[in-house]
RNA sequence: GUCCCUAUCGUCUAGCCCGGCCCAGGACACGGCCCUUUCAAGGCUGUAACACGGGUUCGAAUCCCGUUGGGGACGCCA
């Protein structure tokens, strides 16, 4: 049988970071066993969906390269693929079910519940409510508003092989008659995720934990309607840094928070895999790698807490090595934050030089924007500070020198620009303590950058030449 | 409260299935040292974990039972 497996998010904000990772354990394992991915938006709470939540959705799943075979935009022969296109669907099963007699009309009001669920609550705060059933065996068919609710088993259990967790049962005492479809006619997550995963033929479900207590409801219905069940992976919970469940309100969760930050695609997926899943020590991987590596036996159990720092690292990992982001690559990844910078249009060659000197120490590409800045402005924006501590006017003789060294130099690179610098210092009787720092400064604009005679090379003589002279100037007028 | 799941350094994890190579390895974070004109990076190094209690066994992080801790679900959300 043909895999095929699906990402149904719902478009209610924005894409959490927990569901990437679902989607790209969902994703690797497509890739590498031949599967087809599927992506289906439920859609069906009218209140919290919208359009603009759709298109985030699709946009960050392209960002990171995670490319479905069937969905949205796409197409495929399942089609539509959004739940809100496939209600008369769901229509036509609940009342098969209804006419089966495994489904009922409920004419209870939210407002009825929810006063009997107050009222629970009051006398006993840990009680949880149950649907007392006072609709299951009505005879009547008033006419008024409705939902329709399963007739669920009271006595057995429902059992289920995790590819995870292994086996799962669950006595069918604790479930109720849970609600099929609401009063507006709209399906519930577990009507409309079980009938469009038998008709898009999927065989193998990955989903989060949370999912596991829907997962003997789901399977009542495969069974209500004659239908074989899907395998079923859940994955473990990654909780926030406190403990509790991540969302918003503890932590960056979305993939745009990371994006913005200037993550890459991989630096992001890398820490997400890494979460729940290992292969052996490894810890950073090429996306061919991870569909070669990846499988289900090496999935853990335990729940985890998301760490921000480590995330960050393997960011800067993938940023820093050269193998696994090339110059021109992070080029392209870079210039879209020095345009919020105000930097357009850089100099493509000036950047492709510069990139090397920094990319092992801008954890990001946020940073990396910024420790770019100073070559690509002119003149460059000196920090206060800096400028303050180091362009005195006692240093503006120093300078003045420096430049004239330079001014004489035959070769411009760095070693043979160290070693006439170093000749100068120890001529003048000075340090390069005394010296470097102003120079860094007249150069940049700051108190840290890349080695000197690397910015010095980068910048080229006449730009190198020029800083020193504005220097000279600031320097004595300070 | 009911049901389900789970348990290795502060965090992510290796090892567990197929007991001995583990007085438990890697990474992040934290501390120290080295390198160094700055900031980083890098190298070396330190602190730090098998939740607890019983079994089984010559031997248990690894197998079994119990306890405790943690999490999730219990909605006309998904």
């Amino acid at each position: 049988m043909t895999l095929r497996m699906r990402f149904a998010p719902s478009p209610s904000g924005y894409l959490h970071i927990g569901n990437v990772r679902s989607t790209l354990f969902t994703w690797l394992w497509c890739k590498s066993h031949g599967g087809t991915f599927v992506l289906r938006v439920e859609d069906t709470d009218q209140e919290r969906s919208s359009i603009d939540s759709v298109r985030a959705v699709l946009d960050d799943l392209k960002w990171l390269g995670l490319h479905w075979d069937e969905g949205p935009e796409v197409e495929g022969p399942f089609a539509p693929y959004f739940q809100s296109e496939r209600k008369g669907i769901y229509r036509a099963h609940t009342e098969q079910l209804i006419s089966e007699g495994k489904a009922y009309r409920c004419y209870c009001t939210k407002e009825e519940l929810d006063a009997q669920r107050e009222t629970l609550k009051a006398a006993n705060p840990k009680a949880n409510f149950v649907y007392p059933g006072t609709c299951r065996d009505r005879k009547d068919q008033p006419d008024l508003p409705f939902v329709v609710r399963f007739r669920s088993p009271t006595t057995g259990t429902t059992d289920f092989t995790d590819k995870v967790f292994g086996h799962i049962s669950t006595p069918n005492s604790a479930q109720q008659d849970f609600v099929l479809m609401r009063t507006d006619g709209y399906p519930l997550y577990n009507l409309a995720a079980t009938i469009d995963d038998h008709l898009m033929e999927i065989t193998l479900v990955a989903r989060g934990r949370d999912h596991i207590g829907n997962t003997p409801q789901q399977i009542l219905l495969y069974r209500a309607f004659g239908w074989e069940p899907p395998e079923f992976a859940h994955l473990p919970m990654m909780l926030s840094a406190k403990g509790e469940k991540l969302s918003k309100r503890n932590g960056s969760v979305s993939v745009k928070e990371y994006r913005d930050k200037g993550f890459t695609p991989m630096g992001v997926l890398n820490y997400l895999v890494r979460f729940g899943w290992s292969s052996g020590d490894k810890e950073i991987f090429s996306r061919e790698e991870l569909i070669q590596l990846f499988s289900w036996d090496h999935v853990n159990k335990g729940d985890g807490k998301f760490d921000e720092k480590k995330f960050a690292d393997v960011a800067f990992e993938q940023l820093k090595q050269p193998t696994l982001t090339s110059i021109e690559q992070y080029s392209e990844w870079v210039k879209p934050f020095l345009a919020l910078r105000g930097i357009e249009n850089p100099d493509e060659a000036l950047l492709l030089k510069a990139i090397p000197g920094v990319r092992e120490r801008a954890r990001t590409l946020v940073d990396a924007a910024h420790d770019l800045d100073f070559y690509f402005r002119e003149p460059p924006e000196f920090d206060e500070k800096a400028r303050q501590k180091f362009l005195t006017p006692a240093v503006a003789p120093h300078l003045q020198a420096l430049r004239s060294v330079f001014e004489a130099a035959a070769v411009w690179q760095a070693e043979p620009l160290e070693a006439a610098f170093k000749a100068w210092v120890e001529g003048a009787g000075l340090t390069m303590k005394d010296v470097a720092q102003p120079a860094r400064v007249a150069l940049t604009g700051r108190s840290a950058s890349p080695p000197l005679f690397d910015v010095m090379t980068v910048l080229g003589k006449p730009q190198t030449l020029a800083r020193l002279a504005r220097a000279v100037e600031i320097a004595r007028s300070a």
